[in-house]
DNA sequence: GTGATCCCGTAACAATTTCTTAATGCCCGC
DNA sequence: GCGGGCATTAAGAAATTGTTACGGGATCAC
């Protein structure tokens, strides 16, 4: 897979050539800007993968900078950190509500940094974790959680009915006669009477709504289109 | 066998390449497009056997192109994952309805997208054995779905006369007595009198026009061709 | 452990839909 | 007008599903 790739934006050419040459050691692709103006064009064009953000910088500082990015709609899930040579509480918190996820002081070792950098990564590689979710009608059924929701509504619905209701949800308006709602949802060599799966229905019908499952008489369920 | 062709439709030209790369080492074939207008123009050209879609997109964005995707015959039936910004989650989820088979939010790691890739690919492989579908004269006559559709309206019949129609129309045009429908309709040793075809003969008649089945008088009933 | 709770499968009966039959009327050829 | 064949209708039978209740078993907290 590709590397990722680190926006470094400050105004100190020495600083900047000396955080690429370590970031690249890490094995980092690295894009570099002298201003804020400049590091929203690059952010732009190149969508890196986090953002280095020198607070003090001439023609557009780093919050003005941070502003734009989370404005727009492209670039406002990138990570930011922040890099300032105050250790300044007030501005600290300034910079985090404003859209920063990390803060650190100049001057600082590169192998801090690095792992500032690879923390922040992490984390937003965990909150970006994927859902096993289909989204059908109003509602979102999440497999990863065994939850089902429509709206702020939430429904905890037990696993049979939830694995029923997948089932059928992922096959939208495709007919299941009950056997093969039992091979596919209950297992290929289980002995359970077909009506079983009436009162499950019954039971999803019960909580959601009759208006998602619909009978055919004669042939099975079907998931509404 | 032949690679599975992938779709992607994206108009950030760097993740496309991204993407291309990493399916492609994965066995995949790839297209590309820029925009929906284009990713509809290849679709039609190359019949993919999935599509990977942008939601924001210049010029037609990614929910209009499913739409337009779903509408065509010959295309709705690819599965479709939509690309999101992870920002546009709560409100552009809804529009997912619309046709989308999953839902990756950007950024993902390429590991992730392929194994939903081959998730989606595995649902469709399942359910896609075969098209049972008619489609005579304005009417479409879905046996997995058990419904009837002529344009915008949809029918639901029950069993006995939905088989019935199928069989005449699948056999368009051509004569069969009475004997012979109850045998293949309703099984070979069922024991009914035939005039009970006329009642289900004049039930479809009754719920979808008299101008699909002709009485041939004398012989039986033929769907018209 | 022990009790409480929840989930699952089953069975029984009610409710509903579908199917079949039979009776009647209609159309057409003779 | 008569007869054969079909259309139409209604009503009861049959089939299918909806609904409820219950017992066994798993799970969890204590």
């Amino acid at each position: 897979m590709a590397n990722k790739t680190i926006l470094v934006v400050d105004d100190e050419k020495d600083l900047l050539d000396l955080i690429e040459y370590n970031l690249k050691k890490e094995g980092f692709d690295v894009l570099k800007a002298e201003n804020g103006e400049e590091g929203i064009k690059i952010a732009k064009e190149h969508k890196p993968d986090l953002v280095l953000m020198d607070i003090m910088m001439p023609k557009m500082d780093g919050m003005e900078a941070v502003e734009v990015i989370r404005a727009d709609d492209e670039l406002k899930s990138i990570p930011i950190i922040f890099l300032t040579a105050r250790s300044d509480e007030k501005t600290e918190v300034e910079g985090l509500n404003k859209g920063g996820d990390d803060y650190i002081t100049k001057p600082i070792s590169t192998t801090k940094l690095i792992s500032r950098i690879k923390a922040v990564m992490r984390r937003f590689d965990e909150t970006e974790e994927e859902v096993n979710r289909l989204d059908v009608h109003d509602l979102s059924i999440d497999k990863d959680r065994y939850i089902v929701t429509r709206g702020e509504e939430e429904f905890q619905l037990p696993r049979k009915e939830f694995e029923l209701l997948y089932y059928l949800a992922s096959r939208r308006g495709k007919v299941r006669d009950r056997q093969t709602l039992l091979n596919k949802v209950w297992g290929d060599n289980v002995y359970v009477v077909d009506r079983t799966v009436d009162v499950h229905v019954r039971k999803i019908r019960e909580k959601l709504g009759d208006h998602y499952i619909e009978t055919v008489k004669g042939v099975g369920y079907r998931f509404k289109e």
